[in-house]
RNA sequence: GGAGAGGUGCUCGAGUGGUUGAAGAGGCACGCCUGGAAAGCGUGUAUACGCCUAAAGUGUAUCGCGGGUUCGAAUCCCGCCCUCUCCGCCA
């Protein structure tokens, strides 16, 4: 959430800045200032009656003690009626934060200033492409028919033993699993971060952390008996590693990378957008996550779009880098750019990654803090990408390789599948 | 799952109603000392919010969390959470 210095000091400002993610804050915000002024009010003077009352205290341990009854009794009395009219005004201020606090959680993140303007995924600016169209035969197939044909996923087994979305892998299929998952780690090791295996299993405290709870609650799966959450992504318990955390200036900017299978409900979905590998409710993702220093962190995004084009151009994959417009990102993010690769025979481009700086948003709400070179007390900015998702990018392989001969294998990976050919 | 013990500051650890935001030790920082270092000595070492233009300062709150008793709670009472040990189960 935002800080409600940044709200208070400069409202006009961030209400400008909202109307990119197309949010109209101005009357939230008009209410957040009044409720506000309310509890600085209250605070002044609540604290000024309990600084008397403190001292009625110690001045009736001294009377007792000194054994004057009488001028202790009559101290006390006097306190009876203070606390009578305390009570009132620690409603009001209570009341009054839980306001303040519900009310902030509905203020998206400020997107920064170089995020396009527009509505939704239409108005995306195309940053940057990269890698080779393959030349399919007309007669190319979606890889649903390839992972049929070489027996690598079976959809209809997974619907048979949990649902729809729960594939089950088989052979190849499983040894490409594998050699993506260690492809993508060993690459992010190289490039500086430390590997984390976190647990896939939540507390609602790290859901709030990072937002996935209260706003979207629907799209975890939810283990009601120990209340308890899958995670939707290894971003979920990375960061909340440094939930409630300080960090020192020379700690940043962390690097952190992650290997772990994600869980979505992704409630609402259905049609071709789900067909195969494009959506699934289990999945397997590698991540990274950065916390930095706010001055640096424009650097840090930039290294980690970077790093994830090396990824896909060692796949050799048809690539694209999107700036999402101000409508198409998400309610936490201040800049997003996602990473496309193009599926030939789908004929259609598929999200692999997206990686986005988050500002001091998260880190307020996970109160990760650092303390700068004056020992001064700051919010870090925290950062993720995925680096890779693995379902896309294999329908990607799948149908792009494809060849009379079997799927060919891109090189670089080809020591970790230990096979340059799927037949 | 059953039984027991316990949750205090960066760490260890004292503290069962009255200058305890918290002894003591360690760690860390700075200063003195030194040719340099170690040792030694001295000083400092939480966070949030409020007041103050800012700094300085100052007020309030915080000893797992929430509530209660009391003029006054780390200390007493109730509820919850968590950790550890033993037993059971088990990859």
């Amino acid at each position: 959430m935002l800080t409600l210095k940044v709200i208070t000091e400069t409202p006009d400002e961030v209400i400008r800045r909202l109307a990119k993610k197309h949010f109209d804050a101005k009357e939230i915000i008009g209410k957040i200032i009044e409720l506000d002024k309310t509890r600085r009010n209250t605070q002044s003077v609540l604290d000024a009656n309990l600084a008397e009352l403190n001292i009625i205290s110690k001045a009736i341990g001294q009377l007792m003690k000194e054994g004057k009854k009488a001028e202790a009794e009559a101290a006390r009395l006097k306190v009876a009626e203070m606390k009578e009219s305390n009570k009132e005004m620690d409603a009001v201020k209570a009341q009054a934060e839980q306001d303040l606090h519900d009310l902030l959680v509905l203020i998206p993140n400020l997107p920064n200033e170089s995020v396009p303007e527009g509505k939704g995924a239409d108005d995306n600016v195309c940053e940057k492409m990269g890698g080779v169209m393959p030349d399919l035969p007309a007669d190319a197939v979606p890889h649903w028919d390839l992972c049929k044909k070489y027996d690598l996923i079976d959809f209809e087994l997974g619907v048979k033993i949990t649902g729809a979305g729960f594939p089950v892998y088989k052979g190849y299929g499983c040894r490409l699993q594998r050699a993506l998952i260690n492809f993508f780690l060993d690459n992010a090791r190289e490039a500086g971060y430390l590997e984390i295996q976190p647990p896939y299993v939540v507390n609602a405290d790290s859901g709030y952390g990072t937002g996935q709870l209260p706003d979207k609650e629907g799209q975890m799966y939810h283990a009601t008996v120990d209340d308890l959450y899958l995670i939707p992504t290894a971003e979920v318990p990375v960061t909340n590693i440094y939930r409630d955390v300080i960090l020192n200036d020379t700690d940043l900017p962390i690097k952190n990378t992650a290997y772990s299978a994600c869980f979505r409900r992704e409630a609402g979905s259905y049609g071709k957008d789900v067909r195969g590998l494009n959506r699934l409710h289990q999945f397997d993702k590698v991540e990274i996550v950065r916390i930095d220093k706010p001055e640096h962190s424009y650097a840090s995004l930039k290294e980690m779009v970077d790093y994830v084009q090396t990824l896909v151009d060692k796949l050799e994959l048809p690539w694209r880098i999107l700036r999402l417009c101000g409508g198409d990102l998400s309610f936490t993010s201040a800049i997003t750019f996602d990473f496309e690769v193009y599926s030939a025979a789908q004929k259609r481009w598929l999200e692999v990654s997206s990686v986005s700086n988050f500002e001091s948003y998260q880190a307020n709400r996970l109160k990760c803090r650092y303390r700068d070179e004056n020992k001064k007390m700051q919010l870090c900015h925290t950062l993720n990408g995925s680096a890779l998702a693995l379902p896309r990018i294999v329908a990607a392989l799948l149908e792009n390789n494809q060849t009379p001969e079997g799927i060919r294998i891109p090189k670089a990976l080809i020591p970790y599948t230990g096979f340059d050919m799927i037949k």
